[in-house]
DNA sequence: GCATTTGATGCCAAAAATCGTATCAATCGA
DNA sequence: TCGATTGATACGATTTTTGGCATCAAATGC
C-alpha cells in the first residue's frame, strides 16, 4: 500500500464535487496537482476510480465500492487517535481485575460499582483467580491488580488494605448449636469439620490450624472442598461444620446458619496488589481511588493478618 | 492526520519484537530510522505508544488500544483495494434490476438464477418498476436494467429481446367457458373485461384493444385494477374475463382458469434495456451472460411488438 | 569497573512528494 | 466555426521524507 489518507480524501472530496477545479479549490491545491494525485492512486489500487471526459465527471463502480471502504477504514485510524489520547489520560481504558472468594463475597462488587461511576469509560475485567496464582499472574501482565490475602512482599509489588473480615461459624441448620445466640470456637472443638482444599485455600487453612492450636485442640477434618460453593454445599448437607470470613452473610445458602465467633479477635484482611511502576493510567486511576476515595489504608506489617 | 500505513505498520512490527534492532530489520530500514518513525507517530497522536528504556521495549495500553483499532482500519484499506480491483473486472458488484409483472411472473426468476450462479460475487437487486419509469429510471442512474414491454428507441440505450409470451384468457371457474379446452377470443367479445388500469399497463391496453379491433369487436370495460393481483382477484371473484401473458401459467390462483387463445397470434414480448455506455462492470456481465448464455435475440424492429 | 547491548539523537545526502505555472487536447455552447 | 471550459501533461523549484552513519546515554552482565 503505497498511498496515504492524502490520497483517499481527495477522492473523496473529488467524489462529491465530481469537478477537479472545485475540489482541487476544497482541498487547498490545484487542479493539476489532484489530477497526478487521483492518477497515483488508480495506478496503485490498479483500477479506474472515476469516468472522465473534459466536461462530466463521473465515479466508477469500482470507485464508489473503493471509496466506501476506504472511509470505513480512515474513520477508524481517526477513532485510533482519540482512543489512545483518552486511554492515556485514563478517560478510556481496560483494567483485569482478579479476585478470591473472600473479595467478590465482600465488599469487592461494591467497589467495583463506585468506581465505575467515576470513572465510566474504564471497563473491568473480573476473574477468579486463586491468591497464590495471582502474584505470576501479576509479573506475566495477565492481570493489572489482585486481590488477594496474603500480601506479596517485593520491591515490585504495591499494596493496599482492603478489607477485614471477622472469623464466623457455618453450621447446618439439623445442628444443635445453631439456636446459639452466639458461639466461640471451643465449642467447635469437636466437631466434624468441612475445610477448603488445594492451593487456593492453604493460607487459610494455616491461619485456621494456627487459630485452633492457641485454644488447645487440634480440628478434625470431615470433608475438603475445594471452592466456597463446594464448603457451603457440604455444611448444608450435615457434612460438618466449618469457619468463613463474615462476607459470608452476603451469600444466601439455604440450610446453614451463620454464627459470630466471640472468643477469635484475629481478623481476615483481603489487600489489593499491583505492580509497581503502574503500567496503565487506568491501574494509576483505580489505585488513587482505592486509596483515597474508598478511604482503605496502605498495607504495612502491623496490619497484616495476624494468626 | 499526518501520518500513514508506514508508520502504523512499523509500529505494529515493533509491537510484535518489542525490539527496535530486529523490528528494523524485519521492515528493512535501519533502527535509527525505525526509532524516529515511532517518535513522530507518538507525537502526532499526541501520546506514548511505547513505553522503552534501554533495555526494555513495551507497549502502553494506549497503544495497545491505538494499534488494535489501526489494525481493523488497514484491514479496511486493504480490503478496499481488492474490492476495486474485482469491482472492475466484474467479479463483485452491485447490479440493480427492475422489472414489470410479466418479467417477474415469466422467466426473470430463472435468469436471475442462472447469472448468479455464473457470477456469484455480483449482488442482483430487484425492485418492481412500470415499464414506462424505466426509461427514467435508468438516465437518473436509479437503475442498471431494466425489463419492459416496450424498447426504448434512443441511441444511448440498448436493448435485447429476453421472451416471448403468448396472450391467454383468465376465467373465473364460474364462467360457463371455463369448460371449453381452447378459446378464440372471438368467444369472449361479449363478456365484460377486466383490465389493467394506469400508466403502467396503457401499452398492454393499446396493444389488446388493437387486436380486438382486428377481431371487429370493443372490449367492454367492467372493473379496473392496477395490479396483476388485483387483475387476478377480480377475476376470481367472477367481475369479468381478463387476458394476459401466457407467464401467469407460472402463478397459482384459486377461482381462475387460464385458457390459450388460438386465433391471437400475437405475442407479447419483454426486453431488457440499459444505457449504451455501460457504467459498470457488471452491467457488461450481466448484457454478455443475457446475449450469449441466455441465447436471447437482438432487439430489431421486426421482432417487436405487433399489433 | 568495564565491556556490551540498546534506544535516542544529530547530521548529511539521496530520493520522493508537493506545488505552481504553462500548455495541450477534447468538448460544449453559441 | 469560434471561444470558453475542463481535465491531462510537462517541467522546474521547493519542501518533505527517507536512508545511512556516527555517536551518545542508560542499563545490563561479568
Amino acid at each position: 500500500m503505497r498511498f496515504g489518507p492524502r490520497h483517499i480524501t481527495s477522492c473523496l472530496v473529488l467524489a462529491q464535487e465530481l469537478h477537479f477545479g472545485r475540489a482541487a479549490q476544497r482541498l487547498a491545491t490545484t487542479q493539476p496537482g489532484l489530477s497526478r494525485l487521483v492518477a497515483e492512486l488508480e495506478a496503485e489500487v490498479g483500477a479506474k476510480l472515476f469516468r472522465r471526459t473534459t466536461r462530466t465527471v463521473e465515479v466508477t463502480e469500482a470507485g464508489r465500492a473503493f471509496l466506501a471502504e476506504c472511509r470505513i477504514g480512515l474513520d477508524h485510524l481517526e477513532r485510533a487517535v482519540t482512543l489512545a489520547q483518552r486511554t492515556a489520560t485514563g478517560m478510556t481504558g481496560v483494567l483485569r481485575v482478579a479476585y478470591m472468594d473472600f473479595a467478590i463475597n465482600g465488599r469487592l462488587p461494591e467497589l467495583v460499582r463506585a468506581f465505575s461511576e467515576v470513572r465510566p469509560g474504564i471497563r473491568l475485567e473480573l476473574s477468579h483467580v486463586p491468591s497464590q496464582l495471582q502474584r505470576e499472574a501479576l509479573l506475566n501482565d495477565r492481570i493489572d491488580v489482585g486481590f488477594t490475602l496474603s500480601v506479596v512482599e517485593n520491591e515490585h509489588f504495591e499494596s493496599l488494605l482492603f478489607d477485614r473480615d471477622s472469623y464466623v461459624a457455618l453450621l447446618p441448620v439439623t445442628h444443635p448449636l445453631s439456636n446459639a445466640r452466639s458461639l466461640t470456637l471451643k465449642d467447635l472443638a469437636g466437631e466434624p469439620f468441612v475445610l477448603g482444599s488445594g492451593g487456593s485455600w492453604s493460607a487459610y487453612r494455616e491461619a485456621f490450624f494456627a487459630i485452633c492450636h492457641r485454644r488447645g485442640f487440634h480440628p478434625t477434618v470431615s470433608q475438603e472442598a475445594s471452592s466456597s460453593e463446594g464448603i457451603f454445599g457440604l455444611v448444608a448437607a450435615g457434612a460438618g461444620v466449618s469457619t468463613y470470613a463474615s462476607c459470608v452473610r452476603n451469600v444466601q445458602r439455604r440450610g446453614i446458619v451463620i454464627r459470630s465467633l466471640n472468643d477469635v479477635p484475629g481478623t481476615i484482611a483481603t489487600y489489593a496488589t499491583w505492580m509497581k511502576p503502574a503500567r496503565s493510567t487506568s491501574l494509576e486511576a483505580f489505585t488513587t481511588f482505592l486509596a483515597s476515595v474508598w478511604g482503605a489504608a496502605p498495607s504495612s506489617s502491623n496490619t497484616r493478618l495476624k494468626s
